[in-house]
DNA sequence: TCGAGGACGGAATGCGCTTTCCGGTCTCAC
DNA sequence: GTGAGACCGGAAAGCGCATTCCGTCCTCGA
């Protein structure tokens, strides 16, 4: 039992094949009211479903949108996807989903397959990473482009990719002004490779803010973007702890470039018995929903994900592009794990 | 500046039409390897990019796949889309992405509208409802197996849908044997809305085999199947805690339906100076990666996420459809929130 | 009353690709 | 040497729909 084909609705309707499109897929021009109600009744009686893909066809726009992820179950991206989601379904657009699992290469793969399937617009989110990863996605969507589509990224700039950029720099710098303000003078930053530049972002930006304002960061721990990076940096922090009570130093302040990095930190130093705040004081980025019900409550900056996703859809399906308020806030949190 | 199309391959490499759709597009005739190197050159200097639309309507497959779930944010959903998108990818396949926000009759739009873009098989993930709130979904769905399509669904039964089932009253069953073993005896249910399928699983399941065990419900509280329901149910709970005290009582034993719940009634527990596990012991259900750094350690049963997520897509693109193993494993882990 | 212009339905073309035929060649067994 | 069969490339017929163009009829103004 096939679907029944505009074809089968017009026959029934005894109407020719035009004047059924006509009635059923919201054309300018509409038939004489006795004709459209012919039309809708036989579509109703053999349960017509419009087929979009030759609809796609035949108006070469498919009413896609194609949405790239480093990893749909980390509630970073997947808060993002949520605002996203819900804006397209809000623009009439259906949402194609590629989650790379942080690799470079398969952003390109991504890209590359929603191109195929002539997305109108891709979005991708999540931090680029060196020039020379960067380069395969960039050039996909610089011939996505040119072929017609529009390329939105939520992160730093990609080929000709339309910009959601996150406030980093800006937050990570208003973090860092509002610890010294509490009084923090020594600072470890618990980062990731320099490849990953919201790591980089974020870390760099809060380092110039506390040397500017008179604090100082006795270390650099580098280690992978992820929650079990965070972990496997909690031996490395609880011995700074411990070398700072011995030299009767103030507890050092970890900023962890991303909530869930601190959180995989406070995890590991919680195993070893290390206090936050009262050993080490740790503040996070992104403000994650995760973060609410953390114990203890954790310093972060609030960034607007969902907000985010929503604005690179809007970029995405606007016509002229550039014109979406591609610029969001972000608000300094300071909650128990950075009391003194 | 339009994206080539297959017919200026064949053209630029001296071939017919077809000859260059065999070379290019998996066709099980391949031409001689003179032209097929030919077509692949001419390709390459084009910069092809096959039009999976123009593929779908040809082949009347599109490759897609449709994915339902009720909030693409909440991390028992994001777990699941992890695993279906990983294996969607194993297999080939684009993932067709609808968040619905826990609307019944979103689920059916959804659903509507993947049969419309001719997705290959949709996999519906959440909970079921009331019989008459699923009836337009599951009619949805009949419609679409009906014409070729396969439907699969985790959660409860759903029209002609193959389940992916989770083990909700097995889980719930073991996780009520396992807190008996324990020592406790006065249970409390935080459950939701009787339309509310899963939680009525799990919630049913672990009364019959407290009182089975000798133990006792000494109250069901109904609440938004959420973070926020749990965390609205706290002052009851508390009230009942104290009541215990004044009695003489052991402080009651909560199973939250889920961990989400569970998480947001100790976070209201803590806002108002309840102590879990002191005051009042609090057990949930799923074991999203949430979990792992919650403090306390929430008690919870633990179910492969992301491997549900696996094999409904593998149900979605099996050939035969009901020969996957659709039933899934589930443990029991017992943490400090249920201590004594 | 007559002509111009507009409204309206339908035939036909094409979107980009797959796949079935079809005719021609080549190979091999007898 | 010859016929059967395998193989191979290409022509052409769709897949289901949007849309242009065309012919007809109706209306309205002069």
């Amino acid at each position: 039992m096939a679907r029944a084909r505009l074809q089968d609705v017009a026959d029934r309707a005894g109407v020719s094949l035009a004047t059924a499109s006509r009635v059923l897929n919201g054309s300018a021009r509409q038939p004489g009211p006795e004709l459209v109600s012919r039309v809708r009744a036989a579509a109703a009686e053999l349960g017509y479903v419009v087929n979009a893909q030759a609809q796609a066809l035949a108006r070469s726009r498919t009413g896609l949108l194609g949405l790239v992820v480093q990893d749909i179950s980390d509630p970073y991206f997947s808060s993002i996807a949520a605002g996203a989601q819900a804006a397209a379904r809000e623009h009439g657009r259906m949402v194609l989903l590629a989650s790379t699992d942080r690799d470079p290469s398969a952003e390109h793969d991504a890209v590359a397959a929603f191109a195929a399937h002539r997305v109108d617009a891709v979005v991708v989110v999540g931090t680029r990473w060196s020039a020379e990863e960067d380069a395969p996605v960039a050039a996909e969507l610089a011939a996505f482009e040119a072929s017609g589509g529009r390329a939105v990224v939520v992160g730093q700039p990609l080929g000709p990719a339309v910009v959601v950029r996150p406030p980093n720099a800006e937050g990570a710098a208003d973090l860092a002004t509002a610890l010294l303000a509490e009084g923090h003078r020594r600072f470890v930053l618990l980062s990731a490779a320099s490849r990953v530049r919201t790591a980089q972002e974020r870390a760099g930006s809060f380092a110039e803010a506390v040397t500017a304002g008179g604090g100082e960061v006795v270390e650099v721990v580098e280690r992978e973007f992820s929650r079990d990076g965070g972990y496997a940096a909690g031996d490395r922090v609880a011995e700074l702890a411990r070398a700072a009570v011995a030299d009767g130093l103030d507890a050092p302040c970890v900023f962890a470039v991303s909530d869930v990095m601190a959180i995989g930190l406070i995890a590991r130093l919680r195993d070893i018995g290390v206090g936050v705040p009262r050993d080490v004081r740790v503040a996070g980025f992104d403000d994650i929903p995760t973060l609410h019900d953390h114990v203890p409550a954790v310093s972060t900056v609030h960034i607007p994900l969902e907000e985010m996703g929503r604005l690179a859809v809007a970029a995405a399906v606007s016509e002229d592009g550039a014109d979406v308020g591609a610029s969001v806030g972000h608000e300094v949190v300071l909650r128990e794990s950075t009391a003194r």
